[in-house]
DNA sequence: ATTATAATTTAGGCAAATCTAAAAATATGT
DNA sequence: ACATATTTTTAGATTTGCCTAAATTATAAT
């Protein structure tokens, strides 16, 4: 597997688990920053290596080896995550880039050492699971800091966007993993929410609503 | 720079070092694995980005700009060697072949921040001086084994050859970083030398003993 | 000083991954 | 149902790094 091959694997992974049906070409060059054509490319190559099912003009789905292979690849950029917080003093707005290098690296000792040396962490710095040698998630229920519930507390257990902007844009509000968060109140005009941390009462708009993950506390 | 391009340059700084003159087409390819016209190209690439400067039909040398890239490259290999015996359980010769990847993730906090990580080592599993940050190496007088004295005792301090194959040899003989070793007998025949190890005698071939280095001690 | 040998470069091609532009298939609106 | 819009695929190029085979230049031997 190259490194193309791999990226485009994981993509089509993230894809298929939040849509819940094929991938299209276009999603899928959307997602890789790409062509349309170049997305056709790869389906076809993935597919003739079995990574994949595809019926022209409708849509690509993993196989059971192409969902294996994804899993890997997030597994290893995940542990590489963890270890570039824990051990090398990076922000969790700054590991993300580095990470997407990291996970091509492929070696089994490499990865099964590094996962052993970070005391087998089920969780990435933006609140992902993290797939044990095996392949298998420890599945958490999230909620959706959008479709939280006014008056009830809540502690912040995750993030969609790892861009840098949105990280630091909660950084700056003291919002990280583990943040306590009591919904206040919900605006229904702009769909804005008024939160409660701690002593301290801060309005949030709707695209951060939908990039924060939330557990009932 | 590509990844194609920082092996050449590194394969290219180490022939400079070794034969302390403009390094040849041939020799290049050599060490390279690959074909004679693949290293003109390259040589011509290189050239192009002011890595080296290049003489057709004579050689090629690296420009100032080429040797600090290259030592940046070698910083990398070295450190994440480190990291690999220091903290995952890798032995001497399992490091090499990935370091050949990680190597090649190039991000300057990564990089500057495994170094404090592992306490800024200046020397690799195989006893090769690490760059620091501004790219100085601490040089070492080393002795290669094929030429030290008999009666003289002295510690190994590194290896010439770090192939798999030659480091579990090696390891099979209680030989290491650090180890004491006194120049029992040289025979003229073949070149093999009669070490003393401790109590332990061994008798080495010409092949070992010029990929082994000492230090009087 | 030729001739033979070795080293180096050029010419031409191939595979991977990308692109633009055009064609084909599918979906949508009235 | 039929025209229009959207999505997807194909066709043809491009770049990078590599290859083989042939031509060129340098070196060594007689
Ligand atoms: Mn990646
Ligand atoms: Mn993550
Ligand atoms: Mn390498
Ligand atoms: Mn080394």
């Amino acid at each position: 597997m190259t490194l193309a091959e791999e990226n485009y694997l994981k993509a089509i992974y993230h894809l298929e688990q939040q849509f819940k049906k094929g991938v299209s070409t276009n999603a899928l060059a959307e997602e890789m920053k790409t062509k349309a054509s170049s997305a056709t490319d790869m389906i076809k190559k993935l597919a003739e290596k079995n990574m994949l099912t595809h019926i022209p003009y409708q849509g690509a789905t993993l196989s059971d080896a192409g969902r294996d292979y994804a899993v890997k690849v997030i597994r290893r950029h995940r542990l590489w995550e963890v270890f570039l917080v824990e051990k090398l003093n990076f922000s969790w707005d700054e590991v993300h880039e580095v990470a997407e290098h990291l996970e091509h690296i492929n070696s089994d000792k490499l990865v099964n050492e590094l996962d052993a040396f970070l005391g087998f962490p089920t969780y990435d710095p933006h609140g992902d699971p993290i797939p044990d040698k095996e392949g298998n998630f420890t599945y958490i229920e999230k909620i959706v800091l959008a479709k939280a519930e006014v008056g009830i507390t809540y502690k912040c257990i995750g993030v969609d966007d790892t861009s840098s902007k949105f990280l630091k844009y909660l950084d700056s509000n003291n919002i990280g993993l583990g943040t306590i968060i009591k919904i206040l109140y919900k605006e229904p005009f702009d769909n804005s929410i008024k939160l409660g941390l701690g002593k301290v009462e801060i309005v949030v708009s709707q695209s951060v609503a939908k990039n924060l993950y939330l557990k009932k506390v």
